[in-house]
RNA sequence: GGGCGAUUAGCUCAGCUGGUUAGAGCGCUUGCUCGACAAGCAAGAGGUCGUUGGUUCGAGUCCAAUACCGCCCACCA
């Protein structure tokens, strides 16, 4: 067994390894543990027609980092995992296999035979879904795994539907509904997408049936015309007010039909007068109700035109347009054609243009489901991060029209409703019922249809917590805490969890709903199969591990924003994991002698605060400890990514560019005790470095972790460690101060060695003036300058009558840092640093200044900030002089 | 037609309730193989925070208008 770790970072040589280790030992599982308060969080289940994204990536990232933080924080943490059946995007996919593979339709193998493909190719990409979702490390409950059709799930569907539809709130009826004449089934509203699409107005003449002029209608959709059994005008446009009540005749087909007021058509448009087709119109649908009107449907579900169309009987609807529109032309009745932008309906799953068309389909109720949906987000206990989804939220449930819920599939829930086979009673129930309680008979035969799947979707947050049952799992992890999602998918599911949630539980589903954006690729494209840009979230772990992608994923978001997937991002992630790579070598290097045994260390069982601590110990002790504080309150507030950005500057700026370099010197010397502090104060800072990052970077925490010495008490893994919390006893703000000097001098004199182009191994001497606090600050800290700023003497002078002749000089607050150089003192480059620090101090005197003298500003600002200001002016002035004071001097050397 | 987001360094983006000299990564310049790390170290250059007004002692941050880009929603005569 390796004792220190591998010479560079290979994340592919642990991440399995430890993710193997992690599941063996259970460590995501989540009981129901009365002493714990609970956290939990329900997957999106993927849908599994395909493979994991980088949305999903983000997604899943996002989920894990709340999840292994609030299970370090003592919760009993469940993120409880499943896919989803995807109903109408998995039959696609699977009808389409089937297809190239067997040449064969689904009609071929008829629906049993069907739905053993589905199965099979549901356990094929479920699985792979799975072990993506291992790879990048998500420490999901495995055990509660659930599928939105296994057995619980279907028992949950069927429980819903059933009560809805006993409290009349789920009907069938017939309706105008979204019909994609492609896929085969109606769509609800969210189905459908909008796109405007150049097109026209045609203007056509209907000839009064009495033989006068008649009117003029405009329409985007002459093929429809075969179903219009009106006219409609409004009742107050007086261009037509004698016509209402007569009757004209449909162009070449020779139908009468009546002309009707009606508050619908908006005199401003087209000619003002509008063809009613109830069979093919939303609006006309809703017209033809108020009129009582004749349902006409002259299109098929395949999209021909069916016998109502006569000679055009079996044409395609866009042949059928052109061929009509050209015989209309002929006849005399075109009267003109306008261009137009026409919106356009789409289906969401295969982008043809949705056919309104009247049906038997089942509707979900929305008005009195939408009402406490609406009311948890206006009162607060569900609150959208960011939170102007809410408006969205709102706006959609504000405007809900009835749900259609009925698809013309097979792969789904099947409709719990069976139909008498005798006299055609209906009976919704979970069973196949016995006997007809209309007619006594004893065959039925089962609805056809599937549910959308969203409506099993709908269900997620309970169903899989073991709803209907009573189960002590929903009781406890019921409310869920956080929902993660995309923004794309608030109407298709978040809202319906939630009034689904709200009717079956009496509570949301969940307090929070976090928005993330799309993760898009580098020029800001959506990724998409058909650009061929996306990028697999597998191949990244490969090259780069799954650490870097996760940690790359939430760098630079904010919640509900896209984010641009770019390699340099990447590759930053990567360097910042090898750079906790080397400085944990480091680390642990120090702990061990020549075998790798773990030398002596201090004795820190009161708290390492009571240790013989240096400056620098204190320093950085207290520096993490305000990190955690900070880190800790960003991620109470949803903000994982500025949480991330200051656990990188912690470990990078500050333990290793600072600390570490800072007690090397301790490190390789002799004092034996001294050493066993350090050794102490190395591993604690780092144990708590790696505790803040564990939840972003999940294995090379734990990898890292498992080579440092532990205590008694130790859990297994880092991720069921401890979260660290802020200690009052680690504040240490004065040694803060005195380390900041010390770090100023420092970069003062190396400025200095740039400047000069002073080889870094050159031993340079030191004259230091201080006053004030500095001038102790400097006096304990001047051993840094000669460890790290390779200065080889330092000389204290308390004058600057002392100061030499031939100098390089640095003015801090208080400070003043002279540095001889002999024969490479460069002047001039000394004189355009003291110009331009001059300039800057001007500046900034005069600015601070400037807001002194304002009489309202001191009166009206806080104290603190007034106080702030004087003891900024006071230091700016101070320096400000020593600058003129010197520069003479400087001018005249460069002379 | 309605709503939303973005506009900050060459590029990609942070910047939480208004208060030090506006930050990071990458890129750029210069110099470094000194016993964790060249996937690195050190020192730098680079921004009138889209525009115009307003509120305020004080605005990248709040308000209004405007420009450009993008997105979502909307019953498609």
């Amino acid at each position: 067994m390796e004792k220190n770790l591998a010479k560079t970072y290979n994340p592919k040589d642990f991440e399995d390894r430890i993710y193997q280790s992690w599941e063996e030992n259970k460590a995501f599982h989540a009981e129901v543990d009365r002493d714990k308060k609970p956290f939990t969080i329900v997957m999106p289940p993927p849908n599994i027609t395909g493979q994991l994204h980088m949305g999903h990536a983000l997604d899943q990232t996002l989920q894990d980092v709340l999840t292994r933080w609030k299970r370090m924080q003592g919760y009993s943490a469940l993120w409880l995992p499943g896919t989803d059946h995807a109903s109408i995007a998995t039959e696609v996919k699977v009808v389409e296999k089937i297809r190239k593979e067997e040449g064969k339709s689904k009609e071929d193998l008829g629906r049993e035979e069907f739905l053993k493909r589905a199965w099979d190719w549901k356990r094929e990409f479920g699985g792979r879904i799975n072990k993506q979702i291992r790879k990048l490390g998500s420490s999901c409950d495995w055990d509660r795994e659930r599928f939105t059709m296994d057995e619980g799930c279907n028992k949950a569907v069927v429980e819903h539907f059933i009560r809805l539809y006993n409290k009349g709130l789920i009907y069938k009826g017939h309706r105008i509904i979204n019909w994609c004449p492609v896929c085969g089934t109606s769509l609800s509203d969210a189905e459908v997408e909008h796109e405007d699409k150049n097109g026209k107005y045609w203007y056509f003449r209907y000839p009064a049936a009495d033989g006068g002029e008649g009117i003029v209608v405009a329409t985007s959709r002459p093929e429809t015309m075969f179903g219009d059994v009106a006219i409609a005008v409004h009742p107050s446009d007086e261009r037509y007010q004698d016509m209402v009540g007569k009757k004209v005749i449909l162009p070449l087909v020779g139908r009468e039909i009546p002309i009707i007021a009606d508050s619908y058509p908006d005199p401003e448009k087209g000619t003002g007068a509008v063809k009613i087709t109830p069979s093919h119109d939303p609006n006309d649908f809703e017209v033809g109700q108020r009129h009582n009107l004749e349902q006409l449907s002259c299109i098929n579900p395949d999209a021909t035109m069916n016998e109502l169309a006569g000679k055009y009987q079996g044409m395609d609807r866009y042949e059928c347009r052109k061929a009509w529109v050209n015989d209309l032309e002929a006849a005399g009745y075109l009267v003109k054609i306008e261009e137009k932008v026409i919106p356009t309906g789409e289906c969401y799953r295969c982008h043809n243009v949705i056919e309104p068309m009247i049906s038997d389909q089942w509707f979900v109720a929305m008005e009195e489901l939408a009402k406490p949906a609406i009311e948890v987000a206006k009162n607060g206990t569900l609150t959208h991060v960011p939170d102007r989804f809410e408006k969205i939220y709102l706006n959609w449930l504000e405007d809900i029209r009835d749900w259609c819920i009925s698809r013309q599939l097979w792969w789904g829930h099947r409709i719990p409703a069976y139909y008498c086979d005798d006299c055609g009673e209906m009976v919704v129930a979970a069973e196949m019922p016995k006997t007809c309680p209309k007619c006594g008979g004893t065959h039925f035969h089962q609805d056809e249809d599937v549910l959308d799947t969203w409506f099993s979707s709908a269900l997620w947050p309970f169903s899989t917590l073991g709803w209907p049952e009573k189960t002590e799992e929903l009781d406890y992890f019921y409310p869920t805490d956080v929902l993660v999602t995309g923004y794309d998918i608030i109407f298709f599911w978040v809202v319906r969890m939630v009034f689904s949630g709200l009717e079956e539980m009496g509570e949301s589903p969940f307090k929070y709903v976090y928005v993330h954006g799309l993760v898009r690729d580098a020029e800001g494209r959506k990724m998409s199969k058909s650009l061929g840009n996306g990028i697999d979230p597998l191949e990244i772990i490969d090259q780069y591990g799954a650490d870097a992608l996760r940690f790359m994923l939430l760098s630079g978001i904010t919640a509900g924003n896209d984010m641009r997937f770019k390699m340099d991002k990447l590759e930053s992630a990567r360097n910042f994991a090898n750079k906790l790579w080397n400085a944990s070598r480091f680390t642990i290097m120090n702990l061990q002698d020549e075998e790798g045994n773990f030398r002596p260390m201090a004795d820190a069982a009161d708290g390492i605060e009571t240790l013989a601590l240096k400056d620098e110990d204190k320093w950085i002790l207290s520096t993490i400890n305000s990190a955690v504080a900070e880190i800790t309150a960003n991620l109470d507030k949803f903000e994982l990514s500025l949480a991330a950005q200051k656990i990188y500057e912690l470990i990078w700026n500050e333990f290793c560019d600072w600390y570490i370099e800072l007690v090397k010197a301790r490190l390789y010397g002799d004092d034996e005790e001294d050493k066993k502090v350090c050794r102490c104060v190395l591993v604690k800072a780092l144990k708590d470095m790696l505790k803040l990052l564990h939840p972003f970077m999940p294995f090379i925490t734990e990898e890292i972790w498992s080579f440092l010495p532990k205590e008694e008490n130790a859990a297994q893994f880092l991720m069921k460690e401890s979260w660290p919390v802020y200690s009052e006893a680690l504040r240490f703000p004065e040694e803060e101060a005195k380390l900041n000097t010390a770090m100023d001098a420092i970069r003062a004199v190396r400025n200095i060695r740039a400047e000069v182009d002073a080889a870094p191994s050159r031993k340079l001497h030191a004259v230091i003036l201080a006053t004030g606090k500095e001038a102790g600050y400097m006096a304990d800290g001047c051993h840094f300058l000669k460890n790290i700023a390779n200065i080889s003497e330092i000389t204290f002078i308390d004058s600057k009558d002392q100061v030499p002749d031939e100098v390089m000089s640095a003015v801090m607050n208080n400070v003043e840092i002279y540095v001889p150089l002999d024969d490479l003192l460069d002047y001039k480059a000394e004189l355009e640093r003291l110009q331009k620090e001059k300039a800057r101090l001007e500046g900034e005197v005069k600015r601070t200044a400037g807001k002194l003298s304002n009489e309202s500003f001191v009166s009206k600002a806080p104290e603190k900030v007034v106080n702030a200001e004087r003891e900024k002016l006071a230091k700016y002035e101070d320096m400000l002089a020593k600058i003129i004071e010197r520069l003479p001097i400087v001018e005249a050397k460069v002379k």
